[in-house]
DNA sequence: ATGTCTTTGTGAACGCGTGCACAAAGATGG
DNA sequence: CCATCTTTGTGCACGCGTTCACAAAGACAT
C-alpha cells in the first residue's frame, strides 16, 4: 500500500489487528455504497469482492468487532455502517489543520472528503506571511507564529504536514508540543516522534519508485536476460551528479513556493 | 502509510521481497542526501538511523542486493546509490501520463521531484474539454479523446488517475487496454484489474481515517472505560442520513470541479 | 416442527517479515 | 605477520497476517 506507517510497530489496540484497522475504511466505503443504493442486507462474499478483499479475511475482521452477520443472511448494511463509524471513530468531530499551504497544501485544502467523514479543517498555516489572512478554500491562512495557540484553541490532535521535507520536522516538534498526537505526513522525509505519537507517511515520491521497480522487472522479464554484469566501479550517473536543483528530497509531495 | 497496495499478492519479483522494495527508496533518500554531503562510507547503524528503520532489517535487505559492503567499514556511499537506483530502475526514464487535471492532478503536476528521480510528466489528460490546450506546469493539458494516442506516442507505461472515482475504473480500462502495466491510483475506488498490471493507492481519507481510530483508542483509554456497552439497535445517525453531499466516496482525493 | 440450504464465524496451518545474536570478514595498528 | 577491533552478513526463532476448510447457526419452505 502506498501508506507507510512509521515507528508504532502495532499497539494492537484492543485486540483490532492493524492491518484490520487498514482495511475498514475500505468497507466502510463500499458499505456507504450499499446504503445509498438502499441495500439493505449483503454477503461476505459480495461486499469482499466490492471492497477487493478475501471473503473469509472480511469475515475475520468482522469477528474481530463482535458478530455483526445473520447467518444464512449476511449483515445488516446500516447496521455495520454504524458499528465500523463508531470503532473508526467517525462518529465524533475531528478538527485538523493542515500546516503548509503550497500546491499541495492547498490541494488538500479544497479536498471534499474531509467534512463527509467527520474531519473538519480548523485552520491552514503556512510560514509565508504573503500568503496570512488569503482565503484558501474559504478558509484564511493564518502564520506559523500563532500554531500553538491555534491548535489549543481549536483542540487540535491531528496534523496534516505539507510542508517542504526541510520545514517539516520543526513542524512536527511544534505540534506535538502544542498537543497534537496524529501526524499525516506528505513531506519527504522520517519524522522522529516522541512515544504515543502516531505518524502516517503519504510519499508520491516513493510510490512511483516501486512502481518502476515492478515496471522494469516486467520488461526485464520480457527482453530475456539483460543486465546481469552488475559494473565493477560505479559508472557514474546517479548520485551527486543529476541534482539539477532540489535535492528531490527537499521538496514536500508539491512544492509551495 | 497512505500507500495502500492493491491486488498483487506478492510477485517476489527476483528474489526481493515486496517488504525490502518498499524500504529501497528511503534508504535511496538517506544515501542521497549523504552523498550531497560528500559523504564518503556509512554505516548500517548511522544509515538505519536516517531512514528510521532497524539496522539489522537494513543490513538483510542489502543483502538481497548483493554484498555491497565492506566490514569494519560500512557502505560506500556512491556505490550503494547507483546499486539501488539500477535495483529500482531509476537509471532509466519514465514517461508518466497523469489523468485528471482537477487541484490534485494539477499539484502533482507541478511536483518537483518528478524529474529528479528519472520521471518525466510526458501528458497532462482531462475529460473537461475546457482544460484542453490550457498549460498547467508548463505543459498543455490534452483532451481524454487522445488517451490512446498519447500512451502509444509517448511509449508510457506508468499512469496516474486524479479523477473523481466514478471515472477512474473507466480510465484505468483505457490506459491498460493502451500499454499502461503500473498505475498509481488518488482515486477513492477500488481499481480491477488484469494480471500483469500492478496498483497502488494514495487514499487521504484513508489514511486520516487509520489516524482517527488510534486517536479515538488514546482518548479512550485516558477517560477509563467509556463506551463498552454497544447499543442494541443502531442508534440512527450515521449511515444514509448524513451523506449531506457527496457521498465521499465520489470525489478523489482532491475534487477536481 | 422438521429438513434443507445458505452463510457466518473460527480453528489450524502456512508463509512472510522482523529482530536478536553471533560468527565471519576485513581493516588497522603495532 | 599477528592481534584487536569494528561492522557486515545471516541463522534462527517468534509473531502477525492470510487463507483454507468446516462446523455451527439460523432463515426459509414444506
Amino acid at each position: 500500500m502506498a501508506t507507510g506507517r512509521t515507528h508504532r510497530p502495532a499497539t494492537r489496540s484492543r485486540g483490532i489487528p492493524e492491518a484490520t484497522v487498514a482495511r475498514l475504511p475500505l468497507y466502510l466505503r463500499a458499505l456507504t455504497a450499499l446504503s445509498e443504493r438502499s441495500v439493505p442486507t449483503v454477503s461476505s462474499e459480495e461486499l469482499a469482492a466490492a471492497a477487493g478483499v478475501n471473503s473469509a479475511k472480511l469475515r475475520k475482521d468482522f469477528s474481530y468487532l463482535g458478530s455483526y452477520g445473520t447467518r444464512g443472511v449476511g449483515y445488516d448494511v446500516e447496521y455495520l455502517v454504524y458499528q465500523i463509524s463508531r470503532e473508526l471513530g467517525l462518529t465524533q468531530d475531528w478538527p485538523v489543520v493542515i500546516v503548509g499551504i503550497g500546491n499541495l497544501g492547498a490541494a488538500l485544502a479544497n479536498y471534499g472528503g474531509f467534512a463527509s467523514r467527520g474531519f473538519r479543517v480548523a485552520a491552514l498555516i503556512d510560514a509565508d506571511p504573503a500568503m496570512a489572512g488569503k482565503p484558501v478554500a474559504g478558509i484564511p491562512v493564518q502564520h506559523t507564529d500563532d500554531l500553538e495557540k491555534i491548535i489549543k484553541d481549536n483542540g487540535v490532535s491531528i496534523g496534516v504536514i505539507a510542508t517542504p521535507a526541510g520545514a517539516a520536522q520543526p513542524v512536527c516538534d511544534r505540534l506535538v508540543a502544542a498537543g497534537v498526537t496524529s501526524i499525516l505526513n506528505f513531506a519527504p522525509t522520517v519524522l522522529s516522534v516522541p512515544d504515543g505519537v502516531d505518524v502516517r507517511k503519504v510519499d508520491l515520491s516513493i510510490e512511483l519508485q516501486i512502481l518502476a521497480f515492478h515496471e522494469q522487472r516486467k520488461a526485464g522479464e520480457e527482453t530475456a536476460a539483460g543486465d546481469g554484469a552488475l559494473p565493477a566501479a560505479a559508472p557514474r550517473g546517479a548520485a551527486a551528479g543529476d541534482a539539477d536543483q532540489g535535492p528531490d528530497g527537499d521538496v514536500p509531495a508539491v512544492m509551495p513556493a
